[in-house]
DNA sequence: GTCTATAAATCGATAGAC
DNA sequence: GTCTATCGATTTATAGAC
């Protein structure tokens, strides 16, 4: 039983390289353009070792957007409970930014049958996902109860909203204009994204 | 000279034809997921000729490209002088956003070196973004100096949250989720990012 | 389990006939 | 100018040696 944990650990270590390569090369060059040959490399293993850990170049891709639910999950869990529902929203909307404006958002393309499908498929992804638009809904619903989003917009839609802020690259424009301060940048992305939800002024 | 003329509109139409071809295309799978093939295949014409027409891929994205920017402009040309600078701004975002719920926003991966290399080199493009880049910017500082766009906001920021606003595919999926009218969605898309760039409350 | 080498498929681009 | 046929490069995925 110990021999087997201990296998299974330097296979968990491997594979948290494999996907932390993955999540780099995606951030750095979206799916398309990132090939499984650069992921071997910069892990450092022969790619028929990484076909061994993972079924498919969709499915690395998969397993890094898990990582990156997993990171935002975690993320959720750290606000304190004594936080307003729209700061929290705020807090972990900036982290997203700033993580985008490291350059490490692993970025999907949208439209991609074959990455779709897989994804939807995976069971971790889905669960991954619902598991935060469940958590950030739930503070969505309060906000709008304690008037700091608008009660009119449909959840979903501030969902959505706040996901793309998270995702966009206008932060990463911004950055590479490099006429402002990175902090100065996600202050503007974010506020502009939250102030856009807030309730009308009547 | 009457035949040269007549025989430079009909490479008129049929390249017409082919941008045409490629901005459905493109709005539908993106650069990377969109083939040559597919394009002469769309065009009803033979991929060599396609060649004849254009250099490479690349500089079929970038006339798609060159030809949204032109309606661009034009829907810029269109709106009413007596109307505010912020509902001008207002209006062309809109325009966009319908564009892009009608499927026909054409969208390009924000990196791929080739690609940018390409588009930046090409002068009909460069002179449409900056065309357009400066229309909106006459707008904003305009809108900024009514108080109608927070006076705060790098003009820079507030063009890039427009363009976000309107290549953004928040409004699809709203569309996609098919719960909600596409006029009611581009209300709240182009709302909320209006609403974001409005000067604080006092 | 990891490596080298290669199969299999796709796609951009072009040559040459008409 | 357009078409058929094909090249050359790239990339995913796998077979087999060690």
């Amino acid at each position: 039983m110990a021999r087997v944990s201990f296998r299974e650990k330097v296979q968990q270590v491997r594979e948290d390289a494999i996907v932390a390569a993955v999540n780099r090369l995606l951030a750095e060059k979206g799916f398309d353009l990132m090939t499984v040959d650069e992921v071997a490399a910069e892990v450092g293993i022969a790619k028929a070792s990484l076909y061994r850990h993972f079924a498919s170049k969709e499915a690395l891709a998969a397993a890094a957007m898990v990582r990156v639910l997993g990171r935002t999950q975690d993320t959720i869990a750290a606000q304190p409970p004594q936080r307003s529902a729209i700061d929290k929203l705020t807090a972990v909307t900036r982290w997203a930014v700033e993580v985008q404006l490291a350059g490490e958002m692993p970025t999907l393309p949208s439209q991609n049958s074959s990455l779709r499908a897989e994804l939807l498929a995976s069971r971790a992804y889905t669960d991954g996902l619902l598991g935060v638009s469940e958590s950030l809904g739930a503070w969505i619903v309060q906000a709008q109860a304690e008037g700091s989003i608008d009660p009119a917009l449909p959840p979903e839609v501030v969902l959505f909203t706040l996901f793309a802020c998270a995702c966009d690259p206008v932060a990463g424009f911004l950055k590479a204009a490099g006429r402002h301060e990175e902090r100065q940048i996600a202050d503007w992305v974010v506020g502009i994204c939250i102030k856009g939800l807030a309730p009308p002024r009547a």
